[in-house]
RNA sequence: GCCCGGGUGGCGAAACUGGUAGACGCAAGGGACUUAAAAUCCCUCGACCCUAAAGGUCGUACCGGUUCGAUUCCGGUCCCGGGCACCA
């Protein structure tokens, strides 16, 4: 077993450090907390891993994150809740099951155990006794519970939806298990197959939603434009067109009303009433439609498609003119957004253009350019700016707007049409034909329909006991789960076998995290109430959409039945990005992950996430390299030499009486203090924290190497209290080290309760500062001067300089820029 | 295809509000120490031209614009990445 003293005097050796940090934080249950009204809280939460065995370097990525600010915010007096649990619920854990022969349980909870083990190396600091996994039944019993809750108020209901079904395995494939149209074990073409499936009504909060991004003012911007188009709000025109010799209507909804008298055809989804009509005695056109069951359900499957579409045969009377259209079915219709059929107007909207001219349809322009917007050549290309009305008979010379107005007017007075709010979200689908999710708790009966199973008999547990076969999930024939009696009228029923998208689990655990352990309900609201909103969320940019759109649902949902007080779940967001190797991420697949573990035997916990932290900003791309590791483990050892081999004092700096040497040092550490802090708190952004105070280490490394700083007086003063802001600074990145350091520099009581360094503004004026000199924007000098310097005062230092004179030399000056602090620019010519 | 990002030395990056481009680190080269190696320490390090010393020109994916001044703002193009509703 390794020598587990630590002395000073020796090379840095991670092992005793580490170990001795994690076993003070674990025996002083360090970050264990409770509800404390008197201190101000801070909940900081990394999005949950999906336990798949090991963590990936992507895990160790949030989590130090996570962690760093977790630390920070501590260290600044907050009563901090960092928790962690996990994600437990997914397809992985049947694919592996199948593998291993053994049931997804049993794999997953020996994964969270090794997992959970790897967390704890890395020494984050959680309240593990708040730790949760979502397969537990405590866990899912109070999402059915909340289920049960959003049937009774209206807001679930269940529709046939289409799957990708594979024919051969008999089974449903999510998009991931379609390969080039074929499911990925058969080879079988995957086919569209409609099944009853349950949905919340997530529209129905769709304008709030989208209302609410505005006080997400913590959020990334980008995040929230990305959900803003998501939803996908619009204001529009639904009407009707006629149908030639048929009594249904043509329904259609247009963003752009003014375009209305250039439609020279309609397009209607193949899945469309009108086309599966007119393809009853339309051969081929019935082969076209059975064609496009073959296409996965994915969009950008359908966006990249080759435009396609037939006749229909039909015509479709324009409400207007009286003009007959023909009724193309085309495969860039999609049956599941609006009404499942379009207006087209080619000379006014790209895909209409490339479809009209794949197929010989009629281009009409409409609106011709106004004195804002670009020109246009329909003969290249479709106009889709907003211009003025042409070819429009009465609403010729109107613009988008009085266009809008006047033909809503015609359609409300003909009452076969109305404006229209649309949104391009669509309600969420949460049944799964899987066996490794939340049991949904319906019931269904012959009787009374579907029936959902009463609190007192949830949860509705997902029995574990299983063999799985790698297509269709177990329980939809285990005859003991199904068999049950009707809550409402008692007679035979058979229980729903489908269960929850893993999305809803994952869309209220952080609110769970707050009462981990609370059985009388769903969440306990003095705990809840106490912690939430979650201050920081930190998670991959991937889930920028779904994940955080769903939480911010749940969150309102649950605000709606009185369980928690906000309107928003996560004040602050940091979105991270991705670990690469070879510039692409790391992946099984690719073959190019790093293991952190051993990773972390090699160097320790401390230089992984030191490594991590500096290697780019949270949010962008991080490439991964041994060397740097190696640098960032280098520069740990020159720490631990230079602060081990210091004799610390209680001596204290004695401000009036400073050297410039001296005084040009305590400068450099108050800067860093204040730079740092800014990085942490406002910025987040850690690798230049942790440039600021390598700086600082190279600063004080000149200074001692020039002056004894062991000399009892103010060099030594200077130096420790140098010595001491880069351990607290540093602390929250490199925790174990830091912690040890601590005492050896003389301090009582644990690093993680000292507080967080403050800086003295007067150590901050320089002696000093460098002002760029240019002549026509270029720089030709920098001046050195005191830094009060006024504009007059720069002014007569740059006309003084040497080098300003020879270019400004026997030419005119036109004009002084002077930017005070920072630069002079003398424009001549 | 649509939505959202990103592109700066040999490499990761910095430049925060339009104001000295390349902080900090890695790699590389040179030197010190050493019997030697490792480790450590010191120096050099965007490209090109030029010099005795200096100095100059160019340079932040590409093209154009605004400005005294643009990595930063605007218009366009190319490339790379994320998401697209059943991967999580």
């Amino acid at each position: 077993s390794p020598d587990m003293t630590i002395n000073f005097q020796d090379d840095y050796n991670h092992k005793p450090v580490e170990q001795q940090a994690q076993t003070f934080w674990q025996d002083n249950k360090s970050f264990k907390v409770e509800v404390d009204p008197t201190r101000q809280k801070f909940y900081c939460l990394s999005m949950f891993p999906y336990p798949s065995g090991r963590l990936h370097m992507g895990h160790v990525r949030n989590y130090t994150i996570g962690d760093v600010i977790s630390r920070f915010q501590r260290m600044r007096g907050k009563n901090v809740l960092q928790p962690m649990g996990f994600d437990a619920f997914g397809l992985p854990a049947e694919n592996a099951a199948l593998k291993h022969k053994l049931p997804p349980a049993n794999w997953t909870y020996d994964n969270i155990k090794y997992m959970r083990m790897q967390l704890q190396q890395l020494g984050y600091a959680y309240d593990w006794d708040r730790e949760l996994a979502t397969c537990h039944p405590d866990y899912y019993r109070w999402e059915q519970w909340f289920f049960c809750r959003l049937f009774e108020k209206g807001l679930v209901y269940k529709k046939e939806a289409e799957v990708n079904w594979d024919p051969v395995d008999q089974t449903v494939l999510a998009n991931e298990q379609v390969i080039d149209g074929r499911g990925w074990r058969s080879g079988a073409l995957v086919e569209r197959r409609k099944i009853p499936q349950w949905f919340i009504k997530i529209t129905a909060y769709a304008d709030e939603l989208l209302r609410d991004l505005d006080k997400l003012d913590g959020w990334p911007e980008r995040v929230r434009v990305m959900q803003q188009n998501w939803i996908g709000r619009s204001e529009g025109l639904e009407f009707s067109f006629k149908v030639v010799g048929s009594d249904e209507l043509l329904t259609v909804y247009t963003t752009r009303p003014d375009t209305l008298m250039g439609v020279t055809y309609c397009a209607v989804a193949a899945q469309h009433p009108l086309a599966l009509e007119a393809a009853k005695s339309n051969p081929a056109l019935a082969a076209f439609i059975k064609k496009q069951d073959n296409i996965k359900l994915a969009e950008a499957e359908m966006a990249t498609l080759e435009k396609e579409g037939m006749d229909t045969g039909l015509k479709a009377i324009h409400p207007i003119t009286g003009e007959q259209v023909p009724i193309w079915t085309a495969n860039f219709v999609l049956m599941s957004y609006g009404s499942g059929a379009v207006m087209s107007v080619p000379a006014h909207d790209q895909r209409d253009y490339e479809f009209a001219k794949k197929y010989g349809l009629a281009i009409k322009q409409v609106i011709s350019p106004d004195h804002i917007s670009k020109d246009c050549n329909i003969e290249k290309e479709a106009f889709t700016e907003r211009g003025i009305l042409i070819n429009s008979g009465d609403y010729n010379g109107l613009d988008f707007d009085g266009a809008f107005d006047q033909l809503l007017t015609f359609f409300e007075n003909n009452r076969t049409g109305s404006k229209q709010v649309n949104f391009r979200l669509r309600d969420w689908g949460v049944s799964r034909q899987r066996y490794w999710g939340a049991p949904i708790p319906i019931i269904n009966c012959a009787a009374c329909g579907a029936v959902p199973v009463p609190d007192k008999d949830l949860p509705v547990i997902l029995p574990t006991d299983v063999e799985i076969d790698g297509a269709t999930s177990p329980i939809k024939k285990m005859r003991s789960f199904i068999d049950c009696a009707c809550p409402q009228c008692g007679g035979k029923a058979e229980r729903e076998t489908d269960t929850f998208d893993t999305f809803m689990e994952s869309s209220w655990y952080y609110a769970r995290f707050a009462s981990a352990r609370y059985e009388g309900g769903m969440l306990n609201k003095p705990e809840v109430d106490y912690w939430l909103d979650v201050d920081q969320y930190i998670g991959g940019v991937e889930h920028a959409i779904l994940h955080l759109l769903y939480s911010r649902f749940f969150h309102k949902l649950m605000r709606d039945l009185g369980l928690v007080k906000s309107d928003e779940p996560f004040k602050r967001l940091l979105t991270q990005g991705m670990v690469l190797k070879d510039g692409a991420k790391m992946s099984k697949s690719l073959g190019n992950t790093v293991d952190p573990e051993g990773m972390i035997e090699q160097y320790g916990a401390d230089t992984v996430r030191l490594y991590m932290m500096f290697t780019s900003p949270p949010d962008q791309s991080l490439e991964w390299s041994d060397s740097g590791v190696e640098g960032a483990y280098r520069f740990l050892r020159r720490l631990w030499k230079l602060i081990g081999g210091f004799t610390a004092s209680n001596l204290t700096v004695d401000v009036a009486s400073l050297n410039d040497a001296q005084k040009e040092v305590r400068q450099k550490t108050h800067a860093t203090i204040k730079k740092v802090t800014d990085d942490y708190d406002r910025r987040q952004v850690f690798n230049t924290a942790i440039a600021a105070v390598m700086e600082l280490y190279n600063e004080v490394g000149k200074f001692t190497a020039a002056n004894n700083a062991q000399d009892g007086g103010q060099n030594q003063a200077i130096v420790q209290e140098a010595l001491e802001a880069m351990v607290l600074l540093l602390a929250p990145i490199v925790p174990h080290m830091c912690h040890v350091l601590w005492s050896h520099l003389g301090k009582q009581g644990a690093l993680i309760d000292a507080g967080w360094p403050s800086w003295d503004e007067g150590a901050l004026v320089a002696t000093k500062v460098s002002i760029a000199a240019q002549v026509n924007g270029k720089l030709r000098s920098v001046l050195e001067l005191p830094p009060d310097s006024d504009k007059a005062a720069i002014e007569r230092a740059a006309f003084a300089d040497e080098t300003v004179q020879k270019f400004i030399a026997g030419v005119a000056v036109k004009k002084v820029i002077v930017v005070p602090g920072r630069l002079i620019n003398i424009v001549v010519g």
